[in-house]
RNA sequence: GGGUCGGUAGAUCAACUUGGUUAGAUCGUCUCCCUGUCACGGAGAAGGUUGCGGGUUCGAGUCCCGUCCGACCCGCCA
């Protein structure tokens, strides 16, 4: 019989004879007796090897094992006396007394401490392969994909359809400069900076509609909160009011997402200085430029004429908001027309000032959304003020000719969104494969390859 | 792209202020001892061209210049 996972009801059978598979996560040599702590993808339980217990080939392996190893054990499952149960691990009252050991894998000295939290980010990134091993890095992972299931879960529920964006598109984009070349085709193409054409052309389809993908940035930036390459949580859906609309289904895909995490990460989020966010019936919402007076008013400086919030200003008034209103989010709407990408709506009172919003999570940047464009000739009008020529935007322009909705939605970090719930301070630690200026999987100068 | 701080064993740091003999500590690694540990414990050992290049000096980890690398801040954004 072959036990083929470390949770806790496979291996709580007392007695049972079973073959367990998995890594040296500790070992624990006592002279005769050798404690080792298998791990799995399901959990860890003690093993025991006692000389007289084992074959005599196993006795002489496990003297060779060390951390990482990976093994085959058979045995049986025992439970362990009152004094050695151990009531700090889920698998503590029991062991598997080994009987056979096979070695599966050997492994090298592992160059730092997997369980150390002192170790620098460079480092950390550089020997990511075994870093992500640890604990810690598990559960945040794990953490991870639970929000993208959650995010998933509910729009699904809402009538949402899961559509792929293409990351290969054509080179005339939203912003413009901030993009990779990709020089391989013929005709001029990027990599995709977010999926905003394809999920508003994919309205016109199955009006509502949800990407989870990369998300392509060619900026120079080092900072905590970006990266080159990140995750984008987005979504789009017609016959909307106003960007209100999409502000409140945010707040409720939130509310669902937080939940989820309560009932399938709960354990893996106290390994994290993890505190539950405070998301209210209705997420507050101020317009730029009352937040503007508001600092004006509170610190007296005057910003008030300003496109946008300075990081400090948005750190502010997430404590702000906090303090008054016992939100750990804020919605910010009617950014300048002026500084927003073609396609937003402006304010029909004061076209100056556009249907759109930011979401400011403990401080930081998580969500643009906001309405959008559904008028063919409004579009048209809005990319000759901006200097574009629509002609460069033909295929994406179909849409709006044959009858689009009024429409709008939002793109979400979710490497944002997971280091602020988790206090994690820089957004790379909250990134499985970080890519930046200087790295991509290594450092790409590193010192020792000079020369 | 602009700015600030930093780089010393495999990891995390000390010595730098005020230049001075052999650059220390903890964890890890290796060897030995240990039958109830769970961050096991005990004894011992190995491990460094102080990122790299140049300069000042009788003498540089320490001071100066250059360079590479890293962290952080700004612009921009999710």
């Amino acid at each position: 019989m072959s036990v083929r996972t470390l949770s806790v009801e496979a291996v709580s059978k007392v007695g049972a004879e079973v073959t367990i598979k998995g890594w040296v996560n500790a070992r624990r040599n006592m002279g005769k007796i050798v404690f080792l702590d298998i791990r799995d993808r399901a959990g860890t339980i003690q093993t025991v090897g006692v000389p007289s217990q084992m074959t005599p080939e196993s006795v002489e392996r496990l003297k060779e094992v060390r951390l990482e190893w990976v093994l085959e054990l058979k045995g049986a499952v025992q439970e362990r006396g009152a004094k050695q149960k151990n009531p700090n691990s889920p698998t503590g009252a029991v062991e598997l007394l080994i009987k056979e050991l096979k070695v599966l894998a050997k492994a090298e000295p592992l160059p730092l401490d997997l369980e150390d939290e002192k170790i620098g980010l460079g480092i950390h990134l550089d020997y990511l392969p075994i870093t992500l091993r640890s604990e810690k890095y598990r559960a945040l992972f794990k953490i991870q994909a639970e929000i993208v299931r959650g995010f998933r879960d509910y729009l699904n529920a809402q009538g949402f359809t899961e559509i792929q964006a293409p990351k290969i598109v054509a080179a005339a984009a939203e912003g413009g400069a901030d993009v990779f070349e990709v020089k391989y085709l013929k005709n001029k193409a990027t990599l995709a900076q977010s999926p905003q054409f394809y999920k508003q052309i994919m309205v016109g389809v199955f009006e509502r509609v949800f990407a989870v993908g990369n998300c392509f940035r060619a900026e120079q930036h080092a900072t905590t909160r970006h990266l080159n390459e990140f995750t984008g949580l987005d979504l789009e859906f017609g016959m909307i009011e106003d960007h209100h609309d999409v502000m409140n289904l945010e707040t409720e895909l939130l509310r669902h997402i937080l939940n989820h995490l309560d009932k399938t990460v709960s354990s893996e989020l106290k390994l994290w200085s993890y505190i539950r966010p405070e998301l209210p019936e209705k997420i507050p919402y101020f317009k730029l430029r009352e937040v503007q007076e508001l600092i004006k008013k509170e610190t007296g400086v005057d910003h008030t004429n300003e496109p946008d919030l300075e990081p400090g200003e948005e750190k502010w008034l997430g404590n702000y908001v906090q303090e008054k209103h016992h939100s750990d989010f804020v919605f910010i709407t009617h950014y300048p027309t002026a500084k927003r990408p073609m396609y937003t709506y402006p304010d029909e009172a004061d076209p100056e000032f556009t249907k759109s919003f930011d979401l400011l999570f403990r401080g930081v940047e998580i969500t643009s959304g906001g309405q959008r464009f559904n008028d063919y000739n409004q579009l048209v009008q809005s990319m000759k003020n901006k200097g574009l020529n629509p002609e460069d935007f033909k295929f994406y322009l179909e849409s709006f000719q044959y009858g689009m909705p009024p429409e709008g939605g939002l793109g979400l970090g979710l490497e944002r969104l997971t280091a602020r719930l988790l206090g994690v301070d820089n957004v790379k630690e909250a990134t499985l494969f970080p890519r930046d200026l200087n790295r991509i999987d290594l450092q790409l100068s590193p010192p020792e390859y000079k020369q």
